[in-house]
DNA sequence: ACATCACATACGAAATTTCATATGTGATGT
DNA sequence: ACATCACATATGAAATTTCGTATGTGATGT
């Protein structure tokens, strides 16, 4: 992922580019199920490491299409409300047409999150 | 792109590499608009060389989301029919909510396709 | 038979992306 | 003040992707 800090519009090319790593892809689905979810809950889920997680949030929100709020020592990441709506469909449209490319990894989740 | 010969089920992964290049992600959604285009076609309108249109074009055939027919000297592609539901309304949200993005390249067709 | 046209593929160099390791930061507890 | 926890970032090596040049292939025309 190049660094698209561009805070102009969201740029097709950047979001599918953003969409073309299974991490950043299977947070993006998540995100989209679960409405929220902390660094370590996605840790847990994917099973990966904390950096390589954190590496990989933070291109997705410099691109604009997470949120990222900080409560107590969690830091907390949702889909960006700012969300285009044609790019919001394309995650939830992929989500749920995909459920088993996900399903594992929600699984891992623990129960405060089912 | 690496090589997807895969003939199992599309991947929600596959399917968003696939989009992450600008070349292959302009093609596809010229496609969904203009329903068929041939190779030179679109080496006409993005302007690029012809193996670089004809490589990302097998990768595109590769991964089953562009179908080549030949006719006399020209081979036509468009979106394959067998493409799964979601991914073609994906291209299709895409195409119509990015106008801009691909308006340069389908004015460069040359009128017969317009 | 030969040339040409439209397109496909091989190959190697260059650019980009990914990732693990190491280090930094800010908040909380003692 | 110090340790620790949760997370962020820098760096460089390794893997992957991209692209131009050169070459191959099949169909058509002469």
């Amino acid at each position: 992922m190049s660094t698209c800090s561009d805070s102009a519009q969201l740029q097709p090319l950047t979001f599918f580019k953003c969409l073309s790593e299974d991490t950043r892809l299977k947070t993006l689905l998540m995100l989209s199920v679960k409405g929220e979810l902390c660094v370590c809950d996605l840790t847990d889920a994917l099973q990966l490491s904390q950096p390589k997680i954190s590496r990989h949030l933070a291109d997705l929100r410099k691109c604009g299409l997470v949120l990222d709020t900080r409560k107590g020592k969690w830091v907390y990441y949702q889909l960006h409300p700012d969300l285009p709506t044609w790019a919001l469909e394309v995650i939830k449209n992929t989500a749920i047409h995909n459920n088993e490319y996900i399903s594992e990894a929600l699984a891992n989740l623990s129960c405060e999150n089912c």
